[in-house]
DNA sequence: CACGAGCGTGTAGAG
DNA sequence: CACGCTCGTG
């Protein structure tokens, strides 16, 4: 894309270097390419590149915006590798490892930051030390007992610490940093203001009807056991329209010493159990060098930049706001945000800091410079330039766009905004040729396909490129969602109906193919739940679940696994083991790279501890850990991601879907016992005692009055819609399930009822590197595999092969060698594979899973096996299966099996020719297969079920 | 008809 | 824990 010209706003922007400017930049309005012409300018105005701090959010971001500086300017990219263009986390990082050493003695504690002092980036590892330093917490402060009763998840203590170090509240040895203690005990006077706020009457029909906060506080008691001292229901909401404002007091004054004292505790030894070992997490990185900035006012005065420019401001944190003031020798600011994107509320953003800039600039100078001057600039005069000129979308689409930030989350909601205190945005095109529509369906998944299917292809939704419209593709389309479970599990059903799918964003890793097979690898190594583990690697070797029942009971394993099995216990790392679990299964994708990276980085490269790892892995799962991975498989498919994901990308046709109940705003919250919410200050929801002789939990009626007070806010909601919207382009589509949610609901649409009806477009069209089989839905379809299908008469009594030990090593021979591997034949049979593959020149896929539905009547079945080897050449795709017989008698069963592995192949690649051949290391020969047809395939099954009726009861399904 | 009480329900996001 | 539904009452 060549450089537009900037407009008059952005040229205000790049060309004001002096002063401080909150840049109002509203979605898709030229906020990267301002910023790094704003940047080169600077530059060609005598500043170095040492003089100006750049801000980004990601790492990506910084990166992405040194390559576009270097090319508005005379530097090279070598030249800016060092410039101060990062977050805030890497900045505090190097600024901690240069001149931080000391900065724990500004709390009191001894040890230092060292240059081993390593950033402990994964939170699993990170919830473990946690437990660690936890209970060793609680053996040496018996007398923190009664708080610590009442917890029921350590790592939500994590989680508080961390934010409280976001909100700027640290501890020191002996008490609090700065005002810290004072942000722990609330604001009574803000309290006051909410309550008064809940308690107001509401406006009914005939005058006067009770206040939110007495009707939310009926129930009082269901389902909840107070101490004593608590008021009873009838007391508590006596009056009415509202309850009595004596209440505001009784609920906010509470004795909080005991729980103070613990969180004191707790935070500064943890703090210090971190730096004994070594090791900061992203909070305490920020946290200490907010305290060098703070201390050491020599250093502060030596760094101070000459220009400072953040962007995506409207997420930063507490901290991050004060950070920038410090780092800030002039009033050279430059903050750049849009409070209408602010998404990360859960990483501690607070959106306060761009809606209320200036009082928050004020009221952290004035604390900033409390008994020392750390801020010197003035900041009486703070310019606002708004961006408002949008480059991405068409008028309807913004227009549309500002009902997001109003419309109610729930049924009850009054939002006090309407469309009109937001600033829209103008369309740079005149061209307006937007769809918008909303569509609800009770198989949502299915109607999201459906509607792509009609997209594809259809002028209707024709996209714009440089100017002109052009028919629609995939890869034009995103569907974004709230959950990242819907986005999953859109991809699996995508999957099964041929739908090409890319999924971006973070990724469950734990939770892949990949690392199931692992765990159950581990599992059976370390012998620990190894009859889990062999269940799960028996399945996906093809065994029916019964075949799988016998042989857990028997243990009779599969010779080859065994083998696997002693090859793997001889092995040195995790690492090791992982690349050849990988390697067996062949996986060699992106996820099981970042996996056997993961996994070395965990046990340090070289310890082996099984039962460690196993119980990491398990966590992990638990934690729902998730891992940004490249698995972008290029080609003609749609993006489905998360709207967090999505943020700062545009796409032409976006649909956003799952705008469900308790889906979008997601139901519930945290139910974490002690708790830090602005302006109540540190609370626990129960409380220990024993008051009637036995140790109890009693629930804390004061926080359940208190909360009711707070409410819940969905803004955030509202603008996680809002940046799903400003994604699109072109066109612009809404979804929602049997239940839509009030935000679909209340949007001005006409949503369509539509019955999904994708039969036509089950064709597979997907055809990409890696082997992927549709798997189909679990509950129906009753699993076999291809060798149920065969007569094993015919290999009763053959005394001419070699047995089947022998049959699984040249099996193993030839998988090996096919992979690559330095394998040696031991044999005349293995020799002539090895001639064999050494004549073929394709790609090569071995021990390839195939599943085949197959439909039996009114039934679906699944037929899956392992396909020996696949050679893949331009315009044809061989299926060879080793067979190790003598005499081709059983030639008719194994005709039976190559052609369910035929039909598999055959949707894969559907431009190619499907050769299914027998490989037989007896003789060297190849036999082509005639195979069978998908109706033959479909009576078999018939035939073999009926037969297995009698003994088997129902099917078993697999999954 | 208007309001309030009682009850069943389902439970994120990301560097 | 807070939604929305249903049922009971004035």
């Amino acid at each position: 894309m060549t450089e537009p010209t900037p407009n008059a706003r952005q040229r205000e922007l790049i060309e004001a270097i002096e002063g401080i400017h909150v840049v109002d930049a509203g979605a898709g309005t030229g906020k990267t390419f301002a910023i790094t012409r704003r940047y080169a300018n600077l530059l060609s105005e005598g500043y170095e590149p040492d003089d100006v701090l750049l801000v980004t959010f990601t790492n990506n971001a910084a990166t992405e915006m040194k390559e576009r500086v270097v090319a508005r300017c005379d530097y090279s990219m070598s030249a800016l590798r060092d410039a101060p263009i990062s977050t805030f986390h890497s900045f505090c990082h190097d600024l901690l490892l240069e001149y931080g050493a000391d900065a724990p003695s500004y709390l009191g504690i001894d040890d230092q930051i060292t240059q081993s002092t390593q950033l402990l980036e994964n939170e699993v590892i990170e919830a473990d030390r946690f437990r660690t330093f936890l209970s060793q917490f609680v053996d040496a402060h018996p007398e923190h007992e009664a708080v610590f009763r009442v917890l029921n998840d350590p790592t939500a203590l994590l989680e508080l610490i961390r934010e409280l170090a976001a909100k700027g509240v640290f501890p020191t040895v002996d008490g609090w940093y700065r005002d810290g203690a004072a942000a722990l005990d609330g604001d009574f006077g803000a309290f006051e203001e909410l309550f008064a706020e809940a308690n107001a009457p509401n406006e009914g029909a005939n005058g006067a009807t009770q206040s939110n906060l007495r009707t939310s506080l009926s129930g009082f008691e269901r389902d909840r056991c107070f101490l004593p001292d608590a008021p009873s229901e009838d007391e508590l909401r006596e009056g009415y329209p509202s309850i009595d404002d004596r209440w505001a007091e009784e609920a906010f004054v509470e004795d909080r010493e005991a729980l103070t004292e613990f969180i004191h505790d707790v935070y500064v030894e943890y703090i210090q159990f971190a730096v004994r070992r070594n090791y900061l997490n992203f909070s305490f990185l920020q946290l200490f060098a907010f305290v060098q900035l703070c201390e050491d006012h020599a250093l502060r005065e030596s760094i101070a930049f000459e220009q400072v420019m953040v962007d995506e401001f409207q997420d930063t944190s507490e901290i991050q706001f004060k950070l920038t003031l410090l780092l800030a020798g002039t009033d050279n600011l430059c903050v750049v945000g849009d409070w209408k994107q602010s998404i990360y509320g859960f990483q501690y953003a607070a959106v306060e800091n761009i809606r209320s800039f200036e009082r928050r600039l004020r009221a952290y100078k004035r604390e900033l410079n409390g008994e020392h001057e750390r801020v010197a600039f003035p900041i009486e005069e703070v310019t606002t330039i708004p961006l408002r000129r949008n480059y991405r979308s068409t008028q309807s689409i913004l227009d549309l766009s500002r009902h997001a930030l109003t419309v109610p989350a729930t049924g009850s909601e009054s939002v006090d905004r309407t469309v009109e205190d937001i600033d829209g945005l103008e369309a740079a095109t005149d061209r307006d040729h937007s769809t918008i529509a909303a569509f609800t369906s009770a198989s949502e998944h299915e109607a999201i396909l459906d509607r792509i299917e009609t997209i594809v292809g259809n002028d209707d939704y024709a996209v714009d490129e440089n100017g002109d419209l052009r028919t629609p593709r995939y890869d034009d389309i995103a569907v974004l969602t709230r959950t990242r479970r819907f986005g999953r599990e859109l991809q699996t059903t995508a999957d099964e109906f041929g739908v090409p799918v890319a999924y971006e964003g973070g990724v469950k890793l734990f939770e892949t193919d990949q690392a199931i097979l692992l765990l159950a690898w581990l599992r059976i190594l370390a012998d620990e739940d190894s009859r889990r583990g062999w269940a799960v690697v028996l399945e996906r070797a093809g065994y029916t679940l019964a075949e799988v029942e016998q042989i857990l009971d028997e243990h009779t394993y599969p010779d080859a696994m065994d083998a696997f099995r002693d090859r793997l216990a001889a092995m040195e790392s995790i690492g090791a083991i992982a690349r050849q679990v990988f390697e067996r299964y062949g996986f060699e994708d992106a996820y099981a790279s970042s996996l056997v990276a993961l996994l070395q980085d965990v046990s340090d490269g070289t310890t082996r501890n099984l039962g460690g790892m196993i119980r990491f892995i398990e966590r992990s799962l638990d934690a729902e850990a998730t891992h940004e991975i490249d698995d972008n498989p290029g080609g003609d498919s749609i993006t489905v991601q998360t709207i967090h994901a999505a943020k700062g990308l545009e796409h032409p046709i976006v649909i956003v879907a799952n705008i469900n109940r308790y889906s979008f705003p997601p139901a519930g919250g945290g139910d974490d016992r002690i708790r830090f919410e602005d302006p109540i200050g540190l609370r626990q929801t129960k409380l220990s005692s024993t008051a009637h002789g036995q140790p109890h939990l009693y629930d804390n009626w004061r926080y359940r009055v208190l909360s009711a007070c707070l409410g819940r806010d969905y803004d955030e909601e509202r603008r996680l819609l809002y940046v799903a919207m400003t994604r699109a382009q072109d066109h612009l589509l809404f979804s929602a399930g049997a239940e839509p949610s009030p935000l679909f609901e209340n949007l001005p649409l006409e949503p369509e009822s539509v019955e999904p009806d994708l039969e036509e477009s089950r064709i597979d069209r997907t055809e990409q590197t890696r082997l992927q089989v549709s798997i189909p839905e679990p509950d129906v379809p009753a699993g076999q595999s291809p060798h149920a299908l065969m007569d094993d008469r015919v290999f009763e009594d053959r005394d001419d092969g070699r047995g089947i030990e022998f049959g699984n090593r040249v099996h193993e021979f030839a998988e090996q060698y096919a992979d690559g591997e330095a394998v040696e034949p031991a044999s005349d049979d293995e020799r002539r594979v090895r001639d064999f593959i050494d004549e073929l020149e394709g790609e090569l896929h071995v021990e390839e899973d195939a599943y085949l539905p197959v439909s039996v009547g009114e039934q679906e079945v699944t037929i899956s096996g392992v396909i020996d080897l696949l050679h893949v050449t331009g315009d044809r795709v061989e299926i060879v299966d080793y067979k190790t017989d003598r005499t081709r008698d059983a030639e008719t069963e194994y005709r039976k099996q190559l052609s369910v592995y035929y039909h598999v192949v055959r949707q894969l690649y559907p431009d190619r020719e499907i050769e299914p051949s027998l490989f037989y290391s007896g003789k060297g020969t190849v036999v082509a297969i005639d195979p069978l047809s998908m109706e033959s395939l479909s009576d078999l099954v018939k035939i073999e079920r009926e037969s297995n009726r009698s003994d088997q009861g129902e099917n078993p399904t697999i999954r």
